[in-house]
DNA sequence: AATACAGTAGACCATTCAGTCTATTTTATT
DNA sequence: AATAAAATAGACTGAATGGTCTACTGTATT
């Protein structure tokens, strides 16, 4: 793994866990025992330029989860298990990791808008893969309701991380079926 | 209106804009027109204790809002005025204020327990408040759905934000009715 | 072997950060 | 009026911030 993705990975780490503001250029350098001439050869427009990168990655590998998670089943097994993987995420990182978009895009409106451009870009990609899976499995209006179904996860996501209770997440299952089927 | 009161009002204003980590104590300050000693003197545990009022009090005001909203109206009627409010903040703030609760909840883990209690404790508020109004119009599992109702919203609001565009929130409505039939 | 360039290394800069401390002013109590 | 307490005022500190700059090293290409 050369320098330039280790920055990216690492990056994408602290955001989840700290956002925009709390994720500091000398921490990232730090954790991934890189000097700073590195990193502004490799993200000449520093920190923006690096955060913007690191949120298409970690929209990139999630989005591979959620893949991974829906692959082979019908619908409502399918979003079960992606609600599944949002609950081992934060059960996993003890409550620490937040949705890796989420996490920056609050403060979006603040800060440069190539990297609200980038959250964006992220939660399209996710929504229209949702959405062509419905669609694949004979869903009405799969177009509406896998915003809907995003925004229902991503609540219970916030929800279950400022709650420290997961079922928050867990409770999104059950209403998946009642979306499905409006 | 005392210092206290100034510097709490304020602070809120700007952590729903920047986060726990964005907003600075001199910001504040500047923001405020206060002397560092005043600010000390009111907090003496200083910025997490501010932010904890903050939040606390932006919970408060925005409770307050959403009662406003609901109040003698049927339920369906009552949660679509509950969506207009937080259209409303984020058209008027230009796309800039996040859920005041959310933009600092989303950091928790990193920060002060203290801090995510409080998140907590508001968001526990307003769970309540509603559940309380859904039973008394005759709502059957009024606790859970208000639990729901809670996860779409934010999860609307976030996407609202995230993409710039109001329909993410708007489309609430319409599942709103769905939810409260389920 | 000579040249050129990609990449690494880290000292250094101005600014801002949260917080401390002493001094002064205002307000309340007697 | 005298005293005590509350509150304001802001200079100052050490650490951290994002970013710049020069020097050096490794690796192709010729």
């Amino acid at each position: 793994m050369n320098t330039r993705e280790k920055l990216i990975m690492t990056t994408s780490k602290l955001i989840r866990k700290k956002g925009y503001f709390g994720t500091g250029i000398n921490e990232i350098l730090k954790s991934v025992e890189v000097p700073k001439g590195s990193l502004y050869h490799h993200f000449p427009a520093g920190k923006d330029e690096l955060i913007q990168a690191a949120i298409l990655y970690g929209g990139e590998a999630m989005m591979q989860k959620y893949g991974d998670a829906l692959r082979g089943k019908d619908a409502v097994e399918g979003l079960s298990a992606m609600v599944d993987v949002m609950v081992a995420e934060l059960r996993d990182s003890n409550f620490e990791d937040a949705c890796p978009i989420a996490a920056v895009a609050l403060a979006s409106g603040t800060i440069d808008e190539s990297i609200r451009m980038a959250c964006d870009k992220v939660f399209k990609g996710w929504q229209s893969s949702l959405a062509g899976y419905l669609e694949r499995r004979g869903v009405t209006n799969a177009e509406e309701k896998a915003n809907e179904l995003y925004a229902m996860f991503e609540g219970g996501y916030v929800l279950s991380k400022a709650h420290r209770d997961l079922n928050y997440l867990e409770m999104q299952k059950k209403f998946v079926k009642v979306i499905l089927q409006a």
